[in-house]
DNA sequence: AGAGCGATGGCCT
DNA sequence: GGCCATCGCTCTA
């Protein structure tokens, strides 16, 4: 069960409030999603910009395809593809709320605050154990997928975050008065 | 073959 | 607010 994934700025948006779960042996852990931001071929801020290549294959495939990238030597950060396929564009998850396995969730983050533990795109990808193996696997029958969660209340858009190029593009979702987004 | 740099986070001041 | 860790993908030669 998952939103409508056919354009990736409206699933941007569709996705907020969604449950995010990944079941692992170390256990279950869980998030609301709480901010979001879009990506697509046409602007070259997003890693499809430029045409397909080894990396950013995935963004490319079937809509609720996995992408996940490493960055700065030492981060992992996890995307949604939506949109049919051939066309590079994804979503990528910035914010969770913690629902399950929160204890699970503060072990592998190594602090304590329920706050911090997933509020931003790497930490919720340490918080819940992603890492390249789920890259290019999918929402459906995998050990990673979604739930439906909350409706949120209120949802601000706004620019995107740590980007250089295509700045002006409001592609930035979150819900309103969340404790557990990046930054507002 | 090699340099440059990034959709970031944490720790320091 | 600023700096640094750390590595693989991409581009150029």
């Amino acid at each position: 069960m998952t939103p409508d994934l056919s354009n990736c700025v409206e699933a941007a948006r569709a996705l907020l409030g969604w449950k995010l779960v990944h079941e692992t042996a170390q256990g279950k852990t869980s998030g609301y999603i709480v901010e979001t931001e879009a990506y697509d071929m046409s602007e070259p801020a997003s890693h499809s910009y430029g045409g397909q290549r080894l990396r950013n294959a995935p963004m490319y495939q079937e809509k609720g395809t996995i992408y996940v990238y490493f960055t700065y030597g030492m981060h992992y950060c996890m995307n949604i593809v939506t949109g049919p396929k051939g066309h590079g564009q994804a979503v990528l998850i910035r914010a969770l709320q913690p629902v399950e396995g929160i204890e699970l969730m503060k072990q592998r983050r190594g602090l304590v605050s329920e706050k911090n533990i997933a509020n931003g795109p790497a930490k919720l990808t340490q918080a819940l154990g992603i890492d390249r193996s789920q890259n290019n696997t999918h929402l459906q029958g995998g050990a990673l997928y979604l739930e439906p969660g909350i409706t949120p209340q209120g949802i601000v858009q706004t620019t995107r975050i740590g980007i250089s190029k295509a700045v002006g593009h409001p592609w930035r979702f979150y819900i309103a008065g969340s404790d557990y987004i990046s930054r507002r």
